[in-house]
DNA sequence: TTTAACGAGTTAAACGATTAACGAGGAGCT
DNA sequence: AGCTCCTCGTTAATCGTTTAACTCGTTAAA
């Protein structure tokens, strides 16, 4: 079962390997008749040929392949859909992912990269699970980097791709407003992460626009966002004198929390309040009774986004320029069973 | 920024490269000076030589690199866990993964298989998505290849992983009889997979060895496994004149249904009505209220399972054997909060 | 008639490692 | 002195491609 070589097939079409290879690579322009052209492919084919990468990345330098950088594949739902995005379309365009993930303890991130560089891939996607600004890692400035779900911190203005929290949160804030509803409720984090905080801040801005008073009696904050967590802040929320018409959650699990609370309190989704989540976590958002409303996060889109870019990078030719770019990418808005009208008067 | 190569090394150390080949993959037995050696090292260190993989692996045909193919990494939450299982034992034992899904459109597995092929990857897990026995795509013949989360159809008595749903389930079932249970309802699926026939079987088979009668009436199937399919059926069976003091259900998203139906008829969880899951759906088996006690899916597990068993093969000396094994992966049962003693009387 | 240009390939030198085979200089033995 | 045997390295072939430079007839132009 030996694997056929380019000679393989120039001894069998009676022409050098040299010939095999010009013709194979499509650089024959005209130097090789349509003949002798014709006879090469039928024998490659017949011969089941196929070329040893590992010879001609040798020989060319370039590998056609990406190494993915994750920090954390292994425990969040969302990392899958980033992966799978940044994959197909790397297959798409003849491209392959090598991916090794730096979050298991003894590996570090150093490591990592030069076992990637080891195997000579041409860009880097470097990917987090959560929304943050980091610094980039010096070795990443040896080849084009992506960076996926994060951002880089000034000066080093490298592409990248996050969800645009700030104006999908306002879409949802819009949404609930359109509903009618204007003692809106917010249940966030103060675990400092960009999420929490841009969410946060297009809450208070719609708010103000509504000249809302007091908003402050409106949200309840919690560190982290689990479903408790949604649920003792939505149960403080719920009960207080000023009862909000609707609640705002950071996340899907809050507003599984939320969900709770509202039961126990005797109240009913979303007649008697409005649920909003984000992150439309696969398995929840479409699960909980009444379905979820919520922001779709565009962790696929992201993955297609930063693949693309970066093998348009890696393609270009050299008289082309491509400048550093920081792509926001909008969510959709998931329209479920979880937010109702409010008719002031009638709630 | 050139990258530094053996005959760097060797000029800086004043030998020749194959002096420091020998020096730098532990093959020099005897053959090299201390001094010399010391020296070789330190210039190889204060370079930062790393050797370039794909001259070594034209060289050597070995590549230390394993191929995954899946059929979804995409849509499941569980492929995570299995891909960072596999990954990070990889990484540890010095291998890479490269990994391509076969899921999308206008790829198919012949091609993906091709293409790793065509990058020397030394072995292949195949992971599926779903508990599934198949045939084996004649391509992975050609080297030692591990099957994940599914089994080869005889006469190819391939290695594989999966997990031991029958005695996971009966786990599952001695569990809830050891708190009291006879009337135990079946949320189960039609939708022939491995996990659906086995785990009714185990079911059953508990149920039997109970001496419970007329267990038809204890059970109720739908197609799916849905968080709706299994509000139907827990519907179904909880309204019924028989109803079970407890629910096992094929699948958490099922027990999720389950909790709303019961909600619904107003029996508490688990006072009145004990439910038990299987899967440990991240994000949902512990976000429950209460929190759902249910059988843990070991996709990590079987992950690493099958990272090292292929790693074990590839680098088995030649004179040693290592015969295929198809491995059950026994899962843990996850106590939580939605089961509770029945004490016939007070029910 | 000489020179240049062209068409259709071929030759051979890389790419960066590994490793079998080959020294050269000294020690030990007879 | 002659022989063998170590010790400590070096030489050079090789893995499978790519590609710049070359060859060798023909044909066209000067």
């Amino acid at each position: 079962m030996k694997r056929v070589k380019l000679s393989d097939v120039a001894t069998a079409a009676g022409v050098s390997s040299a010939t095999v290879s010009l013709v194979l690579s499509e650089n024959a322009n005209g130097r090789v008749s349509e003949k002798v052209e014709k006879r090469v492919r039928a024998e490659a084919k017949r011969l089941k040929y196929s070329p040893n990468l590992a010879a001609r990345s040798l020989r060319t330098q370039k590998s056609k392949t990406i190494g993915l950088i994750s920090d954390t594949v292994a425990t969040t739902n969302f990392a899958g859909r980033m992966l799978a995005g940044a994959e197909e379309t790397a297959w798409k365009r003849g491209w392959l992912l090598i991916f090794v993930d730096t979050s298991s303890d003894s590996k570090n991130e150093e490591l990592a990269i030069s076992a990637l560089i080891q195997r000579d891939v041409e860009g880097f996607i470097y990917a987090s699970m959560s929304h943050r600004k980091l610094d980039c890692p010096p070795q990443l400035k040896t080849r084009p980097t992506i960076f996926l779900h994060c951002s880089v911190n000034s000066p080093d203005a490298l592409s990248s791709v996050v969800p645009a929290e700030y104006s999908s949160a306002a879409l949802a804030m819009d949404y609930l407003i359109k509903n009618g509803h204007r003692e809106i409720g917010w249940l966030g984090i103060t675990n400092p992460t960009v999420s929490g905080q841009e969410r946060a801040r297009a809450y208070l801005d719609a708010m103000k626009q509504m000249k809302v008073k007091a908003v402050r009696s409106l949200i309840s904050n919690t560190f982290e966002s689990y479903a408790e967590d949604g649920y003792i802040s939505a149960m403080k929320l719920l009960s207080s004198k000023r009862r909000p018409t609707a609640l705002f959650c950071f996340s899907d699990r809050m507003a599984m929390g939320a969900y709770r609370a509202a039961a126990e309190l005797g109240l009913r989704v979303p007649d008697d309040i409005s649920i909003m989540g984000f992150d439309n976590q696969p398995h929840i958002a479409e699960a909980l009774w009444p379905p979820l409303s919520t922001i779709q996060l565009p962790h696929y889109e992201m993955g297609t986004w930063a693949a693309t870019r970066l093998i348009d990078e890696l393609e270009k030719k050299d008289s082309e320029q491509i400048s550093p770019e920081q792509k926001e990418i909008i969510c959709q808005l998931v329209e479920r069973g979880s937010v109702a009208p409010y008719h002031p008067g009638i709630g």
